[in-house]
DNA sequence: AATGTATACAACCGCCTGGCC
DNA sequence: AGGCCAGGCGGTTGTATACAT
């Protein structure tokens, strides 16, 4: 169709918005609404184009707009629902009230890439890195920024020490690489489709809070119907949602955490959603829609230490393991 | 103190979609 | 059916500020 754009007229300003143009917005629209974009800046007086009005009133001047640093929860939800929906901006800001999708992209690309990226994961794939050397540099900044973590944490619930946690994940993250590399993990090929990432769909947190993701899917999204059956039960952080169909053989990735039967309850999740077709994998039929179950938890500190034969891991490994773990009572 | 570099985030650009005619 | 329009969306850019040298 070739439309043109909107704010080609000459003689528009463009560029930030000075007080004045904010109260005469401002003004406008809570006298008459805002009506037609298009029309708006004319009859407010504002020397714009109606979509830049339209973007300043949505992405700053709103009275419902939530000012202020993300808290931790937010950060949390933003990065369990990148790992479902990607760079569906709009979506996951439907699910963080007063939060703006330019506000969310701006702080995923300045602050959570990062954070994932120190801690081994890949932000695009919400999984492990796959290099090596990318995982082991990723130490002394995992444990830093756990470290910072603790500190900032003011959550209550946290029960254990961060840093044990970042320990957990490196090693965890270590176990998936050398897994993926020896190619013999039914697991992680399944881990390249959809439900690979949906870990942190069942409270998978970097932080050690708890969350149900599911629920919050199912509440916001019109074209989101996850049902689900999580009963919230924290610190499963580690936990993959794949394992159980599949056997557990020896050589597919224990789960970070507790073993006790009480504590691992069935969860059964099935999602359709038109955004998460993206992520599909073509190859495997089952992807498309899909339920897997979780029904077995199991501590894989102690396997390590059986299978791991080469003494650099094994201190690693102990070292690691001789923190408290993150297994609440 | 001056300059260079990195970071954060507001704002813009261009494309897409859906509704209306 | 096709054109036009408004609004939404995601990617990118521009600019102010912080920090390092």
């Amino acid at each position: 169709m070739g439309r043109s754009p909107c704010c080609d007229e000459n003689g528009l300003k463009k560029g930030p918005w000075t007080q004045e143009e904010d109260e005469k917005l401002i003004d406008h629209i809570e006298k008459h609404g805002h009506g037609s974009w298009r029309a708006l800046p004319k009859q407010a007086g504002l020397n714009r184009c109606g979509k830049s009005c339209r973007l300043r009133w949505t992405n700053y001047l709103r009275p419902d707009i939530k000012r202020g640093n993300f808290t931790e929860e937010e950060e949390q939800t933003i990065i369990n629902l990148h790992s479902l929906l990607g760079n569906k901006w709009s979506s996951i800001a439907g699910n963080l009230p007063g939060r703006t999708d330019n506000e969310i992209k701006n702080y995923w690309n300045t602050h959570l890439r990062k954070k994932l990226l120190q801690m081994g994961i890949d932000p695009v794939t919400h999984r492990p890195r796959t290099d090596h050397l990318n995982v082991l540099a990723a130490l002394p900044q995992l444990i830093a920024a756990a470290n910072f973590n603790s500190l900032m944490n003011l959550n209550q619930n946290v029960q254990f020490d961060a840093t044990t946690l970042a320990k957990a994940q490196l090693l965890h993250n270590m176990i998936q690489v050398l897994s993926a590399n020896n190619n013999i993990n039914p697991t992680m090929q399944t881990n390249n489709n959809l439900f690979g990432q949906s870990h942190y769909l069942e409270n998978q947190n970097l932080f050690g809070q708890s969350q149900n993701f599911s629920n919050i899917l199912e509440d916001n999204h019109e074209d989101l119907m996850v049902k689900s059956q999580i009963i919230d039960h924290p610190f499963d952080s580690f936990s993959s949602p794949i394992q159980n169909d599949v056997q557990h053989d020896r050589n597919s990735l224990p789960l970070l955490v507790p073993a006790s039967p009480e504590e691992s309850k069935q969860t059964q999740v099935v999602i359709k959603n038109k955004d998460m077709e993206n992520y599909h994998d073509t190859s495997n039929p089952s992807s498309s829609n899909s339920t897997f179950t979780q029904d077995h938890h199991q501590p894989w500190c102690d396997i390590i230490d059986d299978e791991a034969s080469d003494s650099y891991w094994k201190d690693i490994i102990e070292q690691t393991c001789s923190e408290p773990w993150p297994f609440h009572e």
